[in-house]
Formats: structure tokens, C-alpha cells, sequence
DNA sequence: GCCTTTTATGCGGAATTCCGTATATTGACA
DNA sequence: TGTCAATATACGGAATTCCGCATAAAAGGC
């Protein structure tokens, strides 16, 4: 429910998963956004785009981004306990 | 604690807000990742910047990226439901 | 006000991304 | 195996980003 980025290939990677859970093809979401597909597949691929791409794909697969601080792991900061 | 973002610039202007959280320059910034305090500024104020430029900011201010689908509200949405 | 730091902007040039178009490769499946 | 959809790759050319360098403009302190 939540994909956790740290490199443009992984980006590239979670991107794809969500196109194919919404059962979409490369060339039906490029034209969604008005690019061409060898633009979907070089994000996919190798995570380079600019961040205009990006959003744009975002918007069309209805994602958004969130940016927080990094966690060292499931356990709880201590400023969250205490 | 959690910046959604669903522009370049909102992006751009989330990330301003956590360099300044962490007391940094745009040129400390910028040296850190090997890159130009002019890059650093037009990714902040403009929000136009490639991925890779993105990531090493990201690692250089200690941040991840999560992607989830859009939610609008609490509410669940009509296709989740029927 | 003045000074210092920080941020924005400008220049030519290199590198990358994106374009249209087209084709090659891969994958799925009857 | 053969066929079709999907993805990867290639070409020249336009647009954008990044570079080094430099300076202009803004923002903060004293």
C-alpha cells in the first residue's frame, strides 16, 4: 500500500507495478500523459526522467508522493516513545 | 512529519522546508552531492531537475520517497465499495 | 545603513532527456 | 510453432538540464 524509494531504478520499479495493477500498457499510459512509450520504458528501466515525467505518470496513475525522514528499520524512533 | 507532494514545485518546496530543518546552505547542499548551488535552487524554487538530482538530494538531507495511491479523505472510494 | 551570507540569474558549452518514427526483441497464449 | 500485444532499442534533431564560472539580487545580522 505504501512502495519506499531510495534510487531512481527503484522508483522506476514500483512505477511499474502500480501501471500493471491498474492493468496498463506502456503505450496506453504514455498517451495518457502525452509522451511517448520509450519514455515510460526508460523510467521503468532505468529510473532517468525529469520530474515533470514523473509527476505526470504520477497523476496519471493516480499515485502521490510522500517524502519523510529515513527509519532504521519497523522498531519506533525513541522521540516517538517517549 | 510526512510532505505529499503532487507537483514539481510542491516538491521543490518541501524539500527547501527539510534542508532549512537541517540548518543547511543550498550550497552545502549542493557540495555534498557534487553538484551546482545553482541546481539546487532551480530544483527548490522551479521544481525542474531529473531524477538523479532528486535522489542525491534526498540521501544528502537523510529522506525517502514513498509512492501510495491517491485517497481522497477518509471516505472509502465508490469502486472500493461495489 | 553596512556587511555577510544566501539565493537567484546569466553565459557558453556539454550532457541528458524527449521528441517522432520505426523496428527489434520479448512475452503471452492459442 | 505462429501470431499478436507489449516492451526495448535505434536514429537525427529539438528541448531541457547540468556544468563551471561569475555576478546580481535578497535576506539576515550588527
Amino acid at each position: 500500500m505504501d512502495t519506499l524509494s531510495r534510487t531512481p531504478k527503484q522508483l522506476g520499479s514500483a512505477l511499474r507495478r502500480y501501471r500493471k495493477q491498474l492493468g496498463l500498457s506502456q503505450t496506453a499510459l504514455s498517451s495518457r500523459i502525452g509522451k511517448r512509450q520509450a519514455t515510460i520504458s526508460t523510467l521503468e528501466s532505468a529510473g532517468s526522467a525529469t520530474l515533470d515525467t514523473l509527476f505526470a505518470v504520477l497523476s496519471a496513475l493516480d499515485l502521490e508522493l510522500s517524502l519523510r525522514r529515513r527509519s532504521k528499520g519497523v522498531r519506533a524512533r525513541l522521540e516517538d516513545i517517549f
